[in-house]
DNA sequence: GCATTAAGTCCAGACAATGGATTAAAGTCG
DNA sequence: CGACTTTAATCCATTGTCTGGACTTAATGC
């Protein structure tokens, strides 16, 4: 039933018109209290009291007098603050740990990554190195005048309860919050933990290729292959936050063993181990992450075979283009399921898929004009993610001051 | 973003309230008022406010005094009212039109049908028909003191803005709702035009298979396969209330092509005529629907033909056999992809499927069990339809009820 | 310099909640 | 059988938030 659980009070009336306001100054900044009193349909008085608030909360400033219009005395515009609120994102990937802090209007003000082979590394010492990572960005921040009040964390595997499981990363069941929470600096909101896909997905709506995008499905390639789903801004988790296991779908039934117990998944045709293998690219010497050692090139070894790649197809290399084709092929048959199931306008291919896209969607675009919407008139548009590697970590920190923008007073 | 849209007021916050409270009172009826203070958390006074605003809006009701405990004075229990108020549910089907009545307990009052098939014949023509349907039913509600307030319909098809597209009829961007809403009669609510499977998905969460369930796919399988998916009580939509067309998602990419422009769609493999083709149960002769006519026998066409089916089925036909294991594998293999995609803990077969159930679940818990859910730990139950071919009649009178639920003053 | 225009503030009033006091209706016990 | 206890329901003063009109402030234009 779609009825509210918890009483509405006054409280809540104030708590919820204090968010509407924000979100109004964050959508048309710089605003006047006259004219986010005509977009809210909230009276002058009103609009000016939760302003008030949202100062002392130092989430909006004055900006400077903007001569905008005619006559008549001229309003004293708001923008959001550029701190000393902020966020923490962070992101544990099979080859890098990352990190960024953003203030209210969403800039990157800090970011770092510390790269480094994470699978079958130990998951309590990937944890650790990571709050070592969150702690230097937040005593960073905290030099700039930044207050990180909460932190997100992008993990490339399943929530299940509060436990973790990860295959690429070799982790089962690990108390991933319980674990990294007591890694990081104290903050005032909670930690949250969230899939990779669900995260970039966030990540591209609001910095990336999702603006304007009413509703798009993100997918995130690397060696599993995961999809996150926004529908009007918000994010569709599935029943227990675990949807979106795009890399599991069958795309041949007759094909390869998977380690997911099936046959033919998406995984085995599209993900970054199975499209280097088929193109014959050599498995990098795994470096073992060292923490705080001394730069390996970021992300090197994933990093380094994706260009490898695309030399070979840039040299028209037959293996390479047809391990490519193959690529293509599987996720336009995935796709044509997911979008016949979730119905997105827009199809944003992510990580490694991002930097392959100019030979992928060709084959995913003539898949999907096949069988991907005769029936609902219209074909998604395909395109590359915007942030490439970095839209998980401005998908974990826009969750975090998403949080804050829906409600306000929990940092005060 | 999750900001409001809209100021919240005072009058929000007690629309907000009264809804909390009849949901509270339809979940532990019959129960008191200082009961539902202490379940709502509002206190006695506003309960009581509350509980006599739908009392006058005879939503609710005094039940007999049940002795329920010890000491004290007795409460007075409230229950859901068994009228005036009321809701009219429609489908169209390619075989039959239905209709019934549903109090505000959810009890059907009236229930009727009209056969015939409905494939090809003029979409107007059928509206029509659904009209005087409704019509007559909403007359026989006034004799026994039912006042019809809203109206949904279900249709196996897409609604694209107004228009609807369903193949399986032969509709081509038809206006149904315009179309219908002049046969209606008139009413406080707006018309509902819906996909039959994501009414039926709403209609077993309520009577049938999905109580308790907290998440579940429901599966439409007529001569098109559908799929409703609910989250929480809350049916999913996508983007545009196109998702779930399970039929089209590709179980073979090389398997026999599809009218909607793919090959190896699941509808090739588990759909009804797909299926009744393969096990080569002869066509019926079409009969035309007659409008008003002498009874048909009500689905006659498409119930013989199953009805035949599970005859050679349970003599051990090997052709019939082949036909269903092949559906049943075809099944499997989509919703590997769909619960990896959305993630439910149930799977609902209706429509036919639930008629086929004993022989369609155990390959399609076998296909779940090999790719379906090793990441997430748990592989979801497969079970059959309780409300058979009623789920979708059944579903769009609860979604009548459950507007009402939401904003109750709306029918003042 | 004064009229005009628009932004922002002040203040009484409305509305819906709270919470404590009161009344009501039963059982329990002497 | 009547006083006491217990629980339900109502009454009423108070509180918190929003509304809407009156007022003040700050600019432009003639």
């Amino acid at each position: 039933m779609p009825a509210p659980e918890l009483p509405t009070r006054a409280g809540t009336m104030r708590e919820r018109n204090l968010a509407l306001v924000l979100a109004e100054i964050a959508r048309r900044q710089p605003v006047t209290r006259a004219r986010l009193a005509e977009s809210t349909g909230l009276t002058k008085t009103t609009v000016a009291a939760q302003v008030a608030v949202l100062e002392r909360l130092r989430l909006v400033e004055g900006a400077q007098p903007v001569r905008e219009g005619s006559r008549g005395r001229p309003g004293a515009p708001i923008s959001l603050a550029r701190g000393p609120v902020a966020a923490l994102g962070l992101e544990v990937n099979g080859h890098y740990l990352a990190a960024c802090v953003v203030d209210p209007t969403g800039a990157v003000r800090l970011r770092d990554t510390v790269a480094g082979d994470n699978r079958g590394r130990d998951p309590g010492e990937t944890l650790a190195a990571l709050g070592a990572l969150a702690r230097r960005l937040t005593a960073l921040g905290a030099d700039i005048g930044l207050d990180v009040v909460g932190t997100a964390v992008a993990l490339p595997g399943v929530r299940i309860g509060d436990r973790v499981n990860a295959p690429n990363l070799g982790w089962d069941a690990v108390p991933a919050a319980a674990l990294l929470a007591g890694a990081l600096p104290d903050q005032r909101l909670g930690l949250v933990v969230d899939n990779e896909a669900n995260l970039g997905a966030l990540g591209e709506l609001r910095y990336g290729a999702g603006q304007g995008a009413g509703s798009y499905l993100y997918l995130s390639g690397e060696t599993g292959i995961g999809a996150g789903l926004v529908v009007d801004g918000d994010l569709f988790r599935g029943a227990h936050g675990a949807a979106g296991e795009l890399g599991h779908v069958v795309v041949d039934p007759d094909g390869p063993a998977c380690g997911c117990g099936g046959a033919g998944c998406l995984e085995q045709y599209a993900g970054l181990d199975a499209v280097m293998r088929a193109a014959g690219v050599p498995t990098a010497a795994g470096t073992p992450a060292r923490v705080g050692g001394p730069g390996d090139d970021p992300a090197a070894t994933s990093a380094s075979r994706v260009a490898e790649l695309l030399d070979r197809l840039g040299r028209e290399d037959r293996q390479a283009r047809l391990a490519v084709e193959r690529a293509g092929r599987g996720l336009g048959i995935a796709l044509i399921g997911a979008v016949n199931l979730l119905d997105p306008d827009t199809v944003v291919l992510g990580g490694v898929h991002a930097r392959l896209a100019d030979h992928l969607i060709p084959p995913i675009e003539a898949a999907l004009a096949r069988g991907g919407g005769r029936l609902r008139g219209r074909v998604p548009t395909v395109r590359a993610s915007a942030l490439g590697s970095e839209s998980a970590v401005r998908g974990a920190a826009a969750t975090v001051l998403a949080r804050v923008f829906a409600d306000p007073l929990a940092i005060g």
